[in-house]
RNA sequence: UGGGGCGUGGCCAAGCGGUAAGGCGCGGGACUUUGGAUCCCGUAUUCGAAGGUUCGAAUCCUUCCGCCCCAGCCA
């Protein structure tokens, strides 16, 4: 037996200090993580990056991880948000168990520890209000003052605040804050705010309460509540930690729960911001939630995009503190790389161009084996139905064929995949001059796509039986990805120009980026169902548009400009 | 302007005083019943800049420069 491997490669950051907290057996050497959204919009890619985290750090120290919904603010929460993420948490491939928490069902809780605060001294009462308060809090480079409310005797506090509970104020009259430091240089400890008053229905707690405490002060206590180690967060959160730390001092909680900052994820080409997504979903610029163009995971899923591969992505990312924008290829990659491995193939046909197999004979129909995932033999392999009237890809001709293009032209043979060679004799055109089929042969003894004289083809192409296509009205949700291609197409043309990028930018008058942009000529298809497709130009398109690789980001400027904002 | 962070190739990202991992992208080649996939090879004499300490610095010290976050009764 060997010694086991001591894994000495980069731990990031977040490991390092997990690992030593372990070691040191702090907070019983426990690993305790949380994923904690607020149920005010769908999730996106960035969350997967947050949940990966979250979930994998448990995993990996044999701790666990909580769902927490971080429902204070009922202005904008929802049950449907909240169904919409557990659905995307577990399509991601994470399970919290039986560990589903609100922080709304703390309400109680939290507020025995604000009036726990005001009984220590540590929380005041304010009759501030609103512009008030913020004149009062001062600026980055000067000091805040003391509200005139600030010192008010213990007694009156507990009497105010249980008097705002029991909704004898206004919306907006008064506000319980900690007593901090009006002059603290971090600006969050200028007396936050711990409660506001607020006459709107929670999602969950309906009209019980009027007072709603407040995330900074929400989320430490919850946190311990449940017994979290280590919170990780997003940056924007790094100054609230002073805070975050002084409620459970203040609160005289054990082995507090350790606050830990990471960069949020940036994507190229899309935006990642809830609000943003919001709008788009309202102002109906996409068709909802899940709109195939959308980064939410709801949207992936309907793209196609496997779990795995969101997960890998998440790990070959990295964690880190620096901002930064990661590449939308980076993302296509771990798509692809996913599906690739396992993925059923099916031929397509996107833009449909007939052949006639002239020495074919009319009733006849043979069912070719086809193999369903070369990159897995256990995936089997399937019939698929050969006969005299095909479909091939328009741009697998060519009339004139370029230098290098190897594949159907006048006169020319090459291979029908899983099928027989065949030669173009003839092509048939329209009063226009376009063509609209093909007369060609084949050779019989081919079949399976060896020539038993030896001879070979260059090219190899995909097919679909006329009679037997499902011509599809195909929504195509396929997974339809491609190698990369230059955005400039040479001059003179190239002969993948049938749909690279820039022609596919025409097509679908949508910006469109290479990777996963869509079909190519150069490339294949490869579909998740089995089955077989010819499609007509016009849905086509659609497949297309719902493939592409959106530039969101501008839809995104487009709206904020025309709103006249940035 | 006060506070808090961050700066390693086109983009992510390891590295934590011993002489720049890896991935994406890009370029080239091999192979192939997709021109896909796969497989090779190449791609930072240099780590924001300048000084300093040291036999030795991306790593330590100083100064400077740049970027991000904070003045919600949002999270």
């Amino acid at each position: 037996m060997s010694m086991p491997e001591t894994e000495t490669a980069g731990l990031d950051f977040i490991r390092e200090i997990v690992t030593a907290d372990k070691a040191a057996g702090r907070r019983g050497g426990r690993v305790h993580t949380r994923f904690p959204p607020e149920p005010n919009g769908y999730l996106h890619i960035g969350h997967a990056k947050s949940i990966c985290l979250n979930f994998g750090i448990a995993h990996e120290y044999g701790g666990l991880c909580n769902l927490r919904m971080d429902d204070t603010n009922p202005e904008t929460e929802d049950v449907e948000f909240v169904r919409a993420i557990e659905q995307d948490v577990r399509w991601l491939g994470f399970d919290w168990e039986d560990r589903s928490f609100y922080a709304s069902d703390y309400f109680e809780r939290l507020y025995e520890c604000a009036v726990t605060l005001i009984r220590k001294g540590l929380a005041y009462v304010d009759d501030l209000q609103g512009e008030e308060v913020s004149r009062y809090r001062g600026r980055w480079d000067e000091p805040g003052r003391d509200s005139p409310w600030r010192d008010r005797p213990v007694e009156e506090n507990l009497d105010l605040f249980a008097r705002m509970r029991a909704g004898e104020f206004e919306d907006g009259a008064r506000t319980l804050r900690a007593k901090i430091d009006m002059a603290a240089p971090n600006m969050n400890m200028r007396d936050p705010t711990i409660y506001r008053i607020r006459r709107s229905p929670h999602y969950r707690q309906g009209d019980d309460w009027v007072v709603y405490p407040t995330y900074d002060f929400t989320h430490p206590l919850s946190d311990a509540f449940e017994r979290i180690t280590h919170s990780l967060c997003t940056l924007e959160f790094e100054d609230h930690r002073p805070l975050y730390d002084w409620y459970l001092q203040a609160l005289d909680f054990e082995d507090p729960p350790r606050q830990i900052e990471f960069a949020r994820l940036n994507l190229t080409h899309t935006v990642l911001s809830k609000r943003k997504l919001l709008e788009l979903v309202e102002g109906q610029y996409v068709d909802g939630w899940d709109d195939p163009r959308m980064p939410t995971l709801t949207g992936m899923r309907r793209r196609g995009y496997p779990p795995a591969a969101i997960r890998d992505f998440c790990d070959r990312i990295g964690m880190a503190k620096a901002n930064s924008v990661v590449q939308m290829a980076q993302l296509d990659d771990a798509v692809r790389q996913e599906l690739n491995r396992t993925a059923l193939r099916v031929m397509a046909v996107l833009r449909p161009l007939k052949v006639i197999i002239e020495n074919y004979p009319e009733d006849r129909v043979e069912e070719m084996d086809a193999v369903n995932n070369p990159e897995d033999a256990s995936a089997g392999t399937r019939k698929v139905p050969f006969s005299r009237e095909l479909y091939i890809e328009r741009d697998d001709f060519r009339e004139d064929p370029p230098r290098k293009f190897f594949r159907l032209a006048p006169g020319r043979e090459v291979r029908l995949r899983y099928a027989y060679f065949l030669t173009c004799r003839d092509v048939v055109k329209d009063g226009d001059g376009n063509v609209v089929e093909l007369r060609c042969t084949y050779d019989p003894e081919t079949r399976g796509g060896y020539a038993p004289d030896g001879r070979k083809v260059r090219g190899t192409i995909h097919w679909v039986s006329a009679r037997h296509a499902l011509t599809a009205e195909a929504r195509l949700y396929a997974h339809l990805f491609t190698a990369e291609y230059p955005e400039d197409v040479p001059e003179g043309g190239d002969y993948r120009d049938g749909l690279n990028p820039g022609s596919l930018e025409k097509l679908t008058g949508c910006r469109v980026e290479p990777g996963l942009a869509g079909a190519s000529a150069g490339a294949r298809y490869q579909f998740e169902r089995l089955g077989y497709f010819c499609v007509d130009p016009d849905s086509a398109r659609e497949a297309l548009v719902f493939n592409r690789t959106v530039g969101l980001r501008d839809t995104w400027a487009k709206i904020a400009k025309k709103q006249g904002r940035g």
